[in-house]
Parts: C-alpha cells; sequence; structure tokens
DNA sequence: CCTACCGATCGGTAGG
DNA sequence: CCTACCGATCGGTAGG
C-alpha cells in the first residue's frame, strides 16, 4: 500500500510553483535551471522532483494555475454586474487581475510559445471559459453581433488590446488601468455597433 | 592598413541571419545552439563566430532587421495613400508585412524579453518610426485625436489588434487578414470618433 | 605579417 | 532527503 502524501504535500507544491514562477518572470523559463529554483525554495533539487514531475510540467501547472484564477475574476465580475455594464466589469477585472498577477501574465506570454503543440492546446482549453465570458459581455452590450460570424474576431480584437497593454503601459504613466479599460471597451462597443450599422443599414427604423 | 574584408561578408552575414531566424522561430532563442546555426549554413562555429559578434548580437540584428523591413513597407503604404484611407493601408502593409515574415514576428513576439535592458531600449527606439506613422494616420482619420492625450492609448490599442492577430488567426479560418485590417482599423476609427464626441458633447454643431 | 578559417577543445552547467 | 554523479551539450576561443 503507498505512503499517504505528507500533510503539507500541497504547500510546499505551491511554494515551489511561486518561487518558479517569479524566476521564470524574471530569467526566462530555460534560463532558469531547477537548481535556481531549489536554492530559492532552501531545498535539494531532488526533493524539488519529489513534488514535481518535471521543469515542463511545472510551467504547465503555472500558467493554468493563473489563467483559472483570471478566470474566477472574471466570472465573478461578470456575475456582480448587470448586462449593461457587464463587458467593462469583466475588463477591469481582467487588467486588474494582470495587475496583482503581473510575473504570471509575462510567463503565460512570452514562454506559451515554448511548450509542445499538446501542452499548448490543453492550456488553450482552460482558456475557453475565459473567452466565452467576454463573446457573452460583448453579445450583451452590441446585441447586433449576437450570433454574427464577426463575434469572434471582436472578441479577439479586445483581447488584444488588453494583452497588449502590458507591453506599454507605464504605472506612472497618465493613464490608470481602469481608465484604460474603459476606454478599450468603449472604442469596441461604439466600433461594433457602426460595424452593425453599416451591415444592416436602415433595417428597421 | 587593414585587409578589407571579403567582396561576399555581407552575403556571408545575411545567409546566417536567415538561418537563425529560421531555427529562433521553430525552437526559441535558447534551444538553438550556434552550432545548429553553423550546420544549417554549413560551416564550422567559428566561422559563424566570423560574422558575427555574439549569439546575443544576431537575436538583436535579426529583430532589428525586421521591424526595418515593417517600417519600410508601412512607410511606402502610407505615402501611397490618400489621407482618408491612410490608416487602412498601413495596418494592410503591417498585416502583409507578417504573412511575409511570420517567423520574424514569432520572434519579434516571443525573444524580446529575454534580451538585456539597453538592447531592449534600442529595438524600441527602432520602432518608434512605425508606431509614429501609425499615429499619423490615426489623426489624419480621426481629426479630432489629434493632440488628444489619448492618441498614445488609441493607437496601442490598434497595435494590440494587430499584432494579437497571430495568435488567433487560422488561414483556413472564414476571415483574410485583409477583412481583419479592414474590421480593427473600422473598430478604431468608429470607437475614436466615438469617444472624441463623447469627450467634446456638441462643441460645434 | 596579414586575413580567413580549421580541428579540437576550453571551463561550466543543463535536466534528471 | 542528501551527496554524488551521469550523458550531453552550452557559448566562445585557443594554437597554428
Amino acid at each position: 500500500m503507498p505512503r499517504p502524501r505528507a500533510a503539507d504535500f500541497d504547500d510546499k507544491r505551491r511554494q515551489i510553483r511561486a518561487a518558479a514562477a517569479l524566476l521564470f518572470a524574471q530569467k526566462g523559463y530555460d534560463r532558469t535551471s531547477v537548481g535556481d529554483i531549489a536554492r530559492a525554495c532552501a531545498m535539494s533539487k531532488p526533493l524539488v522532483y519529489h513534488y514535481v514531475a518535471s521543469k515542463e510540467d511545472l510551467l504547465v501547472a503555472i500558467i493554468a494555475d493563473h489563467i483559472e484564477d483570471l478566470t474566477q475574476r472574471v466570472r465573478r465580475a461578470a456575475r456582480r454586474a448587470a448586462p449593461e455594464g457587464r463587458l467593462l466589469a469583466v475588463a477591469q477585472a481582467l487588467l486588474d487581475g494582470y495587475r496583482q498577477t503581473d510575473a504570471l501574465h509575462k510567463i503565460h506570454i512570452n514562454e506559451l510559445a515554448r511548450l509542445p503543440a499538446p501542452a499548448q492546446a490543453s492550456l488553450m482549453a482552460v482558456e475557453r471559459e475565459l473567452v466565452a465570458i467576454f463573446s457573452d459581455a460583448l453579445a450583451a452590450a452590441v446585441p447586433e453581433l449576437a450570433g454574427s460570424p464577426r463575434l469572434t474576431a471582436v472578441t479577439m480584437s479586445l483581447f488584444g488590446m488588453l494583452n497588449w497593454h502590458c507591453m506599454w503601459f507605464r504605472t506612472d504613466g497618465p493613464m490608470s488601468r481602469e481608465a484604460y479599460a474603459d476606454l478599450a471597451t468603449g472604442l469596441i462597443v461604439a466600433g461594433a455597433r457602426d460595424l452593425a450599422a453599416r451591415q444592416a443599414p436602415v433595417a428597421a427604423a
């Protein structure tokens, strides 16, 4: 009969993930050795391998945890908001989530491409709910978009704006994260309404 | 007096950059050895170092070349288009540039963060002209935006949409690159006009 | 004595 | 849960 896991097994694993996430964000995945991670945890390298199957597994777990955390924040924001304000609320929640987990966002953006295709696909599956929440909120804000073949492209446009934000945003700049979430959703909603109007000009009026 | 460089020195250097770019895009910078690059060029490793100062220099040169190529394409498109059509023209040119240099775009997105801060800063300086062309085209399309403190954020929103495109675009999907350039500029222009109208409601009418 | 370039190997470190 | 290691490979440079 296999010996049961120590009571603090999951704690240790979390500690390793947190330490690894910091190092991956600072130096990049390939330049971080498992020995670096062990040192940061004051563990031996073999002990790290007691809690973690492989370095690659560790990266996948870190990114998956991050996406699940974002999804939870965004889902909560969507639930709380009225349909009219839902898109702004989820955009705010996403950018706010990036603020709190900025190292994790960096790992997600920079290291995902380094994973083999199956691991990437499984992470994209985890991301699907997050995308769906945004699609639904967009369709609620611009009803003409619901069921449109352009809904996907418009949703991804908004994701592009929000995810690219980290590339140019400065904390000491003139525009806060909240203001940018407001600007981005405003651009998308007004743009999508205009698009719908041009698609079906004077349908009913 | 130093002997002049061989006549094909620049050709050889271009060959190395091209081979390295392919490998960096396929396997990532850190997982590509200088030996891999040498093998792809049918050269010895020391011979590669005759043409290249370091592996890191090679990465910087590849990204700088790429940004300069994109800037040239976009600048040409801007010159040819009338002011009203300029934003669409530069967006088309950028997405078309990504199609033709898709490996280079991947390197730019994925490997830039791995460079030391000074190298990143020098590449961002090279990028400045590209950003400026987009800002100017935006200000031409939405005159109310010219001189606005929001011009930067709106420009970066468009860059976000266009640069994020490679993350979800499928060649076999329902929407072409051209159609997406059209959609993205349409969203931005209509959104920016709406924004300006809300900023200064009924200024003159 | 120059450059261009070779075969061989340097000191360190990677994941496991 | 540690020290001690492995097969392999890294970026860069030696002498000639």
